[in-house]
DNA sequence: CTGTTAGCGCTTTCAG
DNA sequence: CTGAAAGCGCTAACAG
């Protein structure tokens, strides 16, 4: 079924039946209905292949993220198909679960692909193979997550949230907080909110912090746990993303501790699944179907105005923070102000329990 | 970058290059490496568009899911990606939203697109406009998670499958068992579950089983807390997901009832984060990488075979149930053997426990 | 073993 | 307003 079916059927050449799909009003009133009627009766929609050779656009765009067993990536691919989807675009997603060469690659097939444009999250936005690749094929994209100020890119100021978060656990009376992360080599928004952390706790003289650094998630649960189990423990976790927040939160019950009496957890990333939890996850809310969205219109934005997408113009969109129900204050509180402080000493292993004391809600965006 | 290029750099025609790319072993040895090395020069790689539009294979699968936002699917696409990327195919997916005009859609979009196969979920296998359309235009596929006796399936027996949750929960003494399922007009996978728990407590006189319904997701919090502070609320629930297992788990704690001690849950699919739950989530585990792995195989082979994909090879997965520690004897336990059941009555609001007394494995495969 | 040639289905000048 | 014709980059006969 191809356009010169529906050329003879209607008794025109092609040209006028390309002409009817594509710039509709320079076709004379009968001729385009005729020509609709036949390509309708027919079956007939033009081989989007054909037409990508001829004008060089394929209506496809390329994505590259991380891995959809987290949340958000999963989430952020929702937005960016449906925006796609709705612009009439395609999308062509690839994953390159965190290493270096599966981006690489990635990159290659989408450029054989001959796609429009390419979203991606990259491990490091500051020197990547793959970003000076798509330079130099001219082939326009836009970050995802990732923050550079010579890149263009759609995130979160993962460096504030963080700082914004140690700053109330540190109003709430926590003293010796930690950040729990993934390697910090593996990804530079890791190391951003690692920064936001040592940031904040830095700038408060009483706070001891500490970095968690679990290699892997596999790995994640007993190391955790054997921390906990200490009597050094942190009083609080922040945690680099929501995946490990639960895991925290796992190895908390593990260790006999109680969330948010014994230890406050917050996570970072909003998954939506973090709301039915008990007790309910405090955490940074990312925006992740919203990035999507917006790297699909600002990725179509520029190929219609034949530009590539300019660094000066990323977009650093709001992220919100939900207060939950696993944060309160600490155990011992600070002597200063308050109520003298009760030492819970009896704790019955395998326990968890929700705060009898109202949770203090943090902070809302 | 072309063809073209490369023959006039290598001093040969274009039918040379494009053997090397295809059937480099009828080159000549010396010719193919002085091909071999000027497209390596230029970084030429053929062009795909150009490839399919001759070939009409385009190494690309369509892929139509309902959401990603399940992570069952978000796991499955993943199965998919990564051994379509395996097998040097590309994959676009598009999402149904479980809505059938969107199904349509989909399969208009990979149609134009001249994808080579399509894997798919659908509402109802039995009667689709979309199945009749592939079978219309020849396009092989493979449905994923759909049952259907004269469909090529990949999926998992959910209903023998939830027929075991309910006799092992019976066997524990559960007498009142309810399923949780979203519309079960909406999804013959959730009517094959609950024909499936139908069968096994119809079976067993002294069963009582319910049905609670949940139209969306965003009402069932509150439907499922009003259900559970009733007197005469069911001791064991079988979710249709463990989305809607874990959401109960939340309306559990809100009607303030300990999770297994007074209400056993289980769930369906086996997401990854159910095992960090406190309590870890008892739940039926689907392959779900698996099944989009077992898609992509078959339909490339049947692809390599020219013959469309067929009913009666359809594969059947088997699933595990992880014992997880969300299920236990009911709080009144039948009167027939074992110690007089201690009636529970002071139970404070918003409290959670993890089970005192350990939990019984239901099974493992 | 290699070159010539005819399209795949479509868009886009250029004439009329 | 419409048609003829020239390719987009590649593969696959068919000759040699």
């Amino acid at each position: 079924m191809s356009i010169q079916h529906v050329a003879t059927q209607a008794g025109v050449s092609i040209a006028t039946v390309s002409r009817v799909f594509n710039s509709p009003q320079i076709v004379a009133r009968d001729t385009r209905d005729r020509v609709r009627a036949c390509a309708e009766a027919l079956g007939y929609s033009p081989n989007a292949t054909a037409r990508t050779l001829r004008t060089r656009r394929s209506r496809t765009l390329g994505v590259v993220l991380p891995t959809l067993l987290n949340p958000v990536f999963a989430e952020c691919l929702e937005g960016i198909a449906a925006r796609a989807h709705q612009s009439g675009y395609a999308i062509v997603p690839l994953f390159s679960h965190y290493q270096r060469t599966h981006e690489a690659d990635a990159i290659g097939q989408l450029l054989a692909h001959t796609v429009d444009g390419v979203i991606l999250t990259v491990a490091n936005a500051a020197r990547s193979a793959s970003l000076a690749r798509l330079q130099d094929h001219a082939l326009p994209y836009v970050l995802a997550y990732n923050r550079h100020p010579h890149q263009p890119c759609v995130s979160v100021d993962g460096e504030a949230a963080c700082a914004e978060v140690v700053a109330w656990l540190a109003d709430l009376g926590h003293r010796r907080i930690a950040m729990v992360s993934g390697t910090l080599n593996a990804s530079d928004r890791a190391r951003q909110r690692y920064r936001g952390f040592q940031r904040a706790a830095d700038s408060r003289p009483r706070i001891r912090r500490e970095l968690i650094e679990v290699p892997f998630m596999q790995a994640a649960l007993p190391a955790l746990t054997d921390r906990l189990v200490r009597p050094d423990r942190p009083s609080a976790l922040v945690c680099s993303n929501d995946l490990l927040a639960v895991r925290c939160l796992r190895a908390a019950a593990l260790a006999g501790l109680r969330v948010p009496q014994d230890l406050s957890v917050v996570g970072f990333d909003g998954i939506t699944l973090g709301e039915d939890l008990s007790p309910q996850l405090s955490t940074v809310v990312q925006p992740n179907r919203a990035i999507g969205q917006t790297c699909v219109d600002w990725l179509l934005a520029a190929l219609r105005e034949r530009v590539a997408p300019s660094a000066s113009d990323s977009h650093s969109l709001a992220y919100g923070i939900r207060a939950g129900e696993s944060c309160a204050r600490p155990p011992a509180p600070a002597p200063a102000p308050g109520p003298a402080p009760a030492i819970r000493s009896q704790r019955g292993p395998d326990r968890l329990g929700l705060t009898d004391q109202p949770c203090v809600p943090i902070h809302w965006r």
